[in-house]
RNA sequence: GGGCGCGUAGCUCAGCGGGAGAGCACCUCGUUGACAUCGAGGGGGUCACAGGUUCGAUCCCUGUCGCGCCCACCA
């Protein structure tokens, strides 16, 4: 029995169980050993994350891609699972420690503190699993995997091995993106850059050999910055080789303000004249630009911060070289200030001694840090590197030769534009939770890169004991002594990007690099649903590592064998109202799982599908939402009104070989649906098959089948009436069907609610084949019920217009009707006099006098109303009917005067 | 500075070379058992603006205005 009321919490729990316990989900299932495999990886959402409408979107859109092929008969693997996503995380657990005022990360040490973030994991680490199986995904959950498990680790530690071999991983000293909060190097794209108003300062650097004067301008050179507080690090003033302005200074020298450093003006083509004064200061230690001037003229670089950007001057032997005799008074005063304060004293000091010449507002780029929201600085240090432009290469070739494509494809051109410019990946990370460098480093500083920390110990050993730094003797017991061997060689300390291991996503999860099976079976994947805003971070590198990897493993195959994916499906962004991206810290995020609370998931469900419209963002409106919950009550009650009136599907029943129109007429909408919607979901316009299933079944089989049903079903004639119930019952299965991928959970209660027999077990409606539609076209029916449709629909329209109350009947009269019309309107009758409130239905050859006329498919049908009307408001419709049939006229008279209108 | 996209009914959005659509909101009417989370009907739009291509443009092209997003080391 049909509960009376839809109550969607009850049955997404109960639904929810049954799908989990029958293993309906799994992938390889026996049954299916034989099909055709169909696979989807979901992005992995951050283990501290929770459900946000985005993930909502994401997951529904793979879900109905999943549902369908199982329902095909593929066999489906969607592979769920989380990421540890490294300084979110560690953020999470530093927190907590802080709140419950227990003992710092530094203070517990690396061990303790990692044993924290994994209990933190144990405890905390599913939220966004249940929340994802609340929204219905049926992802194969016994094979959920995580970024840090065992697998994982063992094919990202191999991955970064053989790309160092390779030569494709490399260290290297340059600037970095470097987070003075979080205390570690950051990527290009873990950089936002802002917009702020800030300060363009002008500068006087005065010429050596000259007394400085502010009042004399050929005592000193301009140069602008917004940066003054580095220019304690300034290792030369450059200006353009061709600016004539400056060419005599060129080869001289300035002394640094308040500094006293002497410095060189170069020549270099990085000056731009029209900028500033034309002259620029050199920072090659704290600027990109002024690293590669350094580099071109050999400057020193100087670095004049520490990590969390505060000044670090005294014991800075870069800054204290070539600095004057008691000159440290600088550097004192200002040691250990934080960069901004620094940066107002600098000035002050600048500003006393004449150095500022002006002060210009000026708005400009600042970057900042995505996680931590501090000013990123460009910092010195020492990193892990991987050559993104090598291996991007192959990933171009990919999509340019349609291995791989986007959909939509414009967003190929996004994809290439950033692989031809990529730049090296910084992967290295100053965290500890992640996974660990596998580097070793010896007491010169020799790097050993090795899977196992035997292997690099092994390696080191014997190549400090050939070069003699150790003997034979101490080798061996460093080998075996963890304790001895401290402090001689030691592992670096650092972990990698969080993204390193996700790049490995497609395939480390399929249990590369242990167990081969499942990567034979199911990669590539078969697509990628994913928002555009992790192109760069994810699917690039996906890419680059899957073309690089797989290509090993299958060094004869296509590039369409190797690639993760053929098809990458980019779907809006959610926004709030205003377009912008939702966001914790905005606090504009609207939380899918009230939603859920309010409407149930799959109104949810059903409203994310129907706004995901190519190319453009979603701006939810919760009440669509509520929409759909109407949406499913319908359903609801349209299965309740079969059940009530015993319509139950016989077995063997076959669609085909129904006899009554209505049946017939049914069966042929139905194919039609059936059509639209698999077509729009094969083509990923995922609003297309809602709005085609939304319309079937409200407008086509709610509205008209089941009210043009009700005489039969009521009535005496007992063959029809069998036939009827069995065809109300089987479009009804047909719309379960079809609504399942958008609407899991209630499609499939009533799908085990209506089975003909309760008590045999009917197959889960999530395996049950799809519909294919076949057989069932049937143009006759399709003209005599939309005759019916048209006609009712027309007089209900007229006699809302004259205000005709419900309880008047008014006869209708059939001008001039044709045999195939007058059939249709004696075998209708009774339908048509009580839709339409109809007294009796006549014929004539012509319409009466005093009539409303209607044309209905090509024949008029007329209402004579003489005495109901009022004439008056009959002729404004007239009126407008006329003008739209006269415009259309016209319209029409056009074309078809029009030669090459007629010859098209 | 480059790139992408958007401006269609009061609101949120589909459509995209030949008759302007949906949901919500609004108005009118309707309570005899599927559903008031409903039914029947209705009003409402020079499809941002200006040119061009075409027999024909909301749809294609160009430009303008407005809005949004992404990328970029420019003092």
């Amino acid at each position: 029995m049909i509960e009376k009321n839809y109550q969607p919490a009850d049955i997404e729990g109960r639904m929810s169980r049954i799908w989990e316990e029958s293993g309906a989900f799994r992938a390889g299932r026996p049954e299916r050993r034989d099909a055709k495999p169909f696979t989807i990886v979901i992005p992995p959402p951050n283990v501290t994350g929770s459900l946000h409408m985005g993930h909502a979107l994401n997951n529904t859109l793979q879900d109905i891609l999943c549902r369908l092929e199982r329902m095909r008969g593929r066999d489906v693997l969607w592979q769920p699972g989380t990421d540890h996503a490294g300084i979110a995380t560690q953020m999470v657990v530093e927190r907590q420690l802080m709140e419950r005022q227990e003992p710092g990360r530094r203070d517990m040490g690396r061990a303790r503190f990692l044993e924290r973030v994994w209990q933190w994991k144990a405890e905390s680490g599913g939220v966004i699993v249940n929340q994802l199986k609340r929204l219905g995904a049926s992802c194969d959950w016994s094979r959920e995997r995580f970024t840090m498990d065992e697998g994982l680790s063992r094919a990202v530690i191999k991955v970064f091995v053989e790309l160092h071999r390779e030569g494709l991983i490399y260290k290297d000293k340059r600037l970095v993106n470097w987070d003075p909060k979080l205390l570690t190097a950051i990527s290009d794209l873990e950089v936002q850059q802002v917009e702020v108003k800030g300060s363009l300062w002008y500068l006087r650097y005065p010429l050596e050999g000259k007394t400085f004067n502010p009042d004399d301008p050929s005592t000193f050179i301009v140069v602008a910055t917004t940066r003054p507080e580095t220019m304690l690090g300034d290792s030369a003033v450059a200006v353009h080789p061709e600016d004539e302005r400056y060419a005599h200074l060129v080869g001289k020298h300035v002394i640094l303000p308040l500094v006293g450093r002497k410095v060189p003006i170069v020549a270099d083509e990085y000056s731009d004249p029209e900028k500033g004064s034309g002259a620029v200061k050199v920072t090659p230690a704290h600027d990109f630009n002024d690293f590669d001037v350094g580099r071109r003229h050999n400057l020193p670089q100087i670095s004049v911060l520490d990590q969390e950007g505060r000044l670090a001057l005294v014991d800075n032997e870069d800054y204290l070289r070539g600095l004057p005799e008691g000159s440290m008074q600088l550097a004192e005063e200002l040691h250990g200030v934080d960069r901004f304060a620094a940066r107002k004293h600098i000035l002050a000091r600048l500003e006393d001694f004449g150095f500022l010449e002006r002060v210009e507002p000026n708005t400009h780029m600042v970057p900042h840090g995505d996680r931590s929201g501090v000013i990123i600085e460009p910092y010195l240090t020492d990193q892990w590197y991987v050559d993104a432009k090598t291996m991007a290469q192959p990933a171009i070739a990919a999509v340019r030769s349609g291995a791989t494509s986007f959909v939509p494809k414009n967003w190929e051109k996004t994809y290439f534009e950033w692989m031809e410019n990529i730049q090296p990946w910084c992967i290295s990370r100053q965290l500890w939770w992640g996974h660990q460098i596998p580097a070793w480093y010896g007491p010169d500083g020799k790097v050993f890169v090795a899977e196992t920390e035997e292997e690099a110990v092994s390696n080191a050993l014997g190549y400090y004991a050939e070069q003699e730094v150790i003997t034979p003797e101490q080798g061996r017991e460093m080998a075996l002594d963890p304790a001895k061997r401290a402090g001689f060689i030691t592992r670096d300390e650092d972990v990698l990007d969080t993204w390193f291991s996700s790049a490995l996503w497609p395939f480390s999860t399929l249990g590369w690099p242990d167990d081969d099976k499942d990567v034979k079976r199911y990669y590539p994947t078969d697509v990628l649903v994913t928002g555009f805003d992790i192109i760069f971070f994810w699917v690039a590198r996906m890419m680059m590592m899957g073309i690089h990897f797989m290509q090993k493993e299958r060094p004869a195959a296509p590039l369409e064998k190797v690639v993760p994916f053929p098809t990458v499906y980019i779907h809006a962004l959610v926004r709030d109202e205003k377009g912008a991206k939702m966001s914790k810290s905005k606090g504009n995020v609207i939380d899918p799982l009230h939603l859920i609370d309010d409407y149930g998931a799959d109104a949810l469900r059903f409203t994310l599908a129907a706004m995901a419209a190519q190319g453009r963002d979603i701006k939810l409106a919760p009440q669509r939402v509520e929409g759909y919950r109407n949406f499913a009550t319908k359903l609801w009650n349209a299965c309740r009104f079969a059940e009530m009136n015993a319509c139950v599907l016989p077995s063997g029943f076959d669609p085909t070989q129904v006899n009554e129109t209505l049946n017939r007429w049914i069966a042929h909408e139905t194919a039609l649906a059936t059509r639209e919607v698999t077509e729009a979901i094969e083509a990923y316009r995922f609003n297309d098959a809602a709005g085609s299933i939304y319309r079937f079944v409200w407008n086509v089989y709610c509205d008209w089948y089941l009210e043009l049903a009700k005489p039969v079903l009521m009535g005496e004639d007992s063959a029809a009436k069998s036939e009827t119930r069995a065809m109300v019952a089987w479009a009804r299965d047909e719309i379960l069907k079809l609504l399942h991928p958008f609407m899991p959970f209630i499609t499939e209660e009533l799908w085990a609610v209506t089975a003909a027999n309760p008590r045999e077990d009917r197959t889960l409606l999530a395996l049950t084949p799809w519909p294919t539609g076949e057989g069932l076209t049937d143009a006759a029916a399709e003209a005599e019920i939309g005759w019916v449709v048209d006609l009712v629909t027309a007089i209900r329209s007229v006699r809302a217009e004259m205000n005709i109350p419900p309880a008047t009947l008014t006869p209708l009269v059939l001008a001039g009707a044709s045999a195939e019309t007058k059939g249709r309107a004696q075998r209708w009758n009774d339908v048509v006099k009580r839709m339409a409130r109809l007294a009796d239905i006549s014929f004539a050859d012509r319409a009466p006098e005093g009539a409303v006329q209607l044309l209905v498919r090509g024949e008029v049908a007329t209402l004579p109303l003489k005495g109901l009307i009022d004439f008056s408001a009959e002729r404004a419709r007239l009126d407008k009917e006329l003008a739209r049939a006269e415009a259309d006229i016209k319209r029409v008279d056009a074309k078809l005067a029009n030669e090459k209108f007629v010859a098209n």
